[in-house]
DNA sequence: CATGTCCTTTAGAGCGCTCTAAACTCGCTG
DNA sequence: CAGCGAGTTTAGAGCGCTCTAAAGGACATG
């Protein structure tokens, strides 16, 4: 374990201050190309690595977006990997902050804070819009999925009225007259996605029917239980695709044929539903358009001087697979 | 945006020095109670948060520990999410340094290290051995889930040879007699699996029948295609979990009935391998035991001055779920 | 009352880097 | 040839914290 090689070493070894190779570390103007090129070979020679916390304690940024998560969620790893790339590009670096049951967001962004984070991300934000908007008065936060409702924050989020009120039309096209919406637990997206649910509906002159349900696949377990003891329509929209996963899960374990008898779609298109024996009907989340924007918005935060808050809304596609089939008997 | 409290803000508030006020925020000893409940207090009043980089800096330690994983992987999501919970238990925090096909490993090494972690957790590594053993000179390296041959380095992992062998008994039992294997790319994890297979088969009186494939989904769709142009055997294991759904999903679209025509097997019992529409029979991996063990090494080379390496092998089990049937026709 | 001991507190010198202001070099110009 | 300005380089003062050595206080003892 030899000593870490230092900024003064690297000067050291071309003969120049301290001050000079530090400009050429960071890319700053000023020395000349005969320098420059002469202080790489030498740092690349000694193997210096520039010490993230110094740079950080000196110049007062650190260069870092923090984002939390639920490591857990495929939907949630599959946004961080692509912006993980986008913050590169701006010339940023990612910090995770993992939410997990044993490890509330609170305590991820308390963290992520200590790390001295410029910028946070919130995917898939569970926390009281009050906290966050106090929080967005510390450092700049953008959260994505969730609308905000009377609250100036940066948001970047699907529509997931129009969302599911696709899933129903495609369950319309299909012939389905009884369909069933599972609802969520969240105050806002559940009660979103139900709207547009409850609107299609009217449009399509059906009769609502929508149910509690909740988040994970066993909530989605839970649902297709009492569902199978009451009577069970020919289409289930469920909050997401775990729960729609789930629900499907005990469906075949009752017997129940999917698609054939019950049509099934989800919500999140995420890795989980593309599966071959999954291979559910979602609504596509937009991924890279949804790292694209929130990094733009941070950006424009950050290096850009905007203090307007701004909220970005993409329109979601349904995206058909193997769960759902014209109705029976048609 | 006001300014961030600091240690001094603190410090004069209760008007005491810059000193004191670190030793309570640190529990060092020294400070007398009443010292420390004012300090407290008064850091609670102010919500002062320490700098993590700054107490980096100067104490020449980040408690922090560097995770290197696939993010996408359920599998080691999971992990990282359970270390989390061990490493604050023994007073570290953790650093996840995602791997991607945009990021490579060694990338995510070298942003841990800048981040001066003191203790580097490498799950399912791909690196040369060479380069594992150079890196654990700088810091202490744990990897995990991969055998490291000829190396004198810390490792937690499975038996993965018992675990196929497990695999190839339960075949056998269910009356298969030819089960086929398809093989991982990785050098040394799919050796060591193909060798328990051929040990099992060899037991077992049987032909061994091993077949190229890979670790993806992708990989497993093309097991399945080249095994429905030629003959299909009745049991097949495969090198991972995500290689069996993607092997299954492929059989399914051909209209080959899992179980009912071909058992089929994975490895490492991901979260996707207990989805309902899956329920793939696999091996399981000991998240709780891989991250206690992980820790313990860790813990043991950083705080209790051990130099020698160490390797924990966990025996794994055999789960078994409804990709597995009795052979058709016995 | 000087002295010693134990318990608390503090001064102050860094940690490795950044950044501003000042200094230096050199070729030109008037 | 003094003076100037553009182009480079550097001295040095921090950033917010830790930690050692030393100082200060309180109390008991001879």
């Amino acid at each position: 374990m030899s000593r870490r090689i230092r900024l003064e070493d690297v000067a050291a070894e071309v003969g120049l201050s301290r001050a000079s190779v530090s400009m050429v570390m960071r890319g700053a103007p000023g020395p000349s190309a005969d320098t420059v090129e002469r202080v790489l070979a030498a740092a690349d020679r000694l193997g210096y690595r520039p010490d993230r916390a110094a740079s950080a304690l000196a110049s007062r940024r650190s260069r870092m977006i923090g984002v939390v998560l639920e490591v857990r969620s495929t939907f949630h790893a599959e946004l961080a990997e692509e912006m993980l790339a986008a913050a590169d590009r701006i010339g940023y670096d990612l910090l995770l902050g993992p939410r997990t049951p044993h490890r509330d967001e609170a305590r991820a962004v308390e963290s992520l804070l200590d790390s001295r984070c410029e910028a946070l991300v919130l995917i898939g934000t569970e926390a009281p819009v009050e906290r966050l908007v106090a929080l967005d008065r510390q450092v700049p936060v953008v959260t994505v999925g969730r609308r905000m409702p009377g609250a100036t924050l940066d948001v970047v989020r699907l529509d997931d009225e129009s969302g599911v009120s696709g899933l129903v039309r495609h369950m319309v096209g299909l012939g389905h007259r009884r369909i069933a919406y599972v609802r969520g637990h969240d105050a806002v997206i559940a009660a979103d996605r139900e709207a547009g649910y409850r609107r299609a509906m009217s449009e399509a002159g059906l009769e609502p029917h929508v149910v509690a349900g909740g988040k994970d696949a066993e909530d989605g377990v839970a649902s297709a239980r009492s569902m199978l003891a009451e009577a069970l329509p020919t289409a289930v929209l469920l909050f997401n695709d775990q729960a729609a996963i789930g629900f499907m899960s005990e469906l075949a374990r009752a017997g129940v044929d999917v698609p054939a008898q019950v049509s099934v779609a989800g919500f999140d298109d995420s890795p989980l539903a593309r599966l071959g024996p999954v291979a559910l009907t979602t609504v596509h989340q937009d991924v890279p358009g949804l790292t694209r924007h929130t990094l733009e918005l941070i950006g424009e935060r950050l290096d850009g001087g905007r203090s307007a808050r701004r909220e970005v809304v993409i329109t979601p596609e349904v995206v058909v697979r193997a769960s759902t089939a014209e109705v029976a008997g048609i």
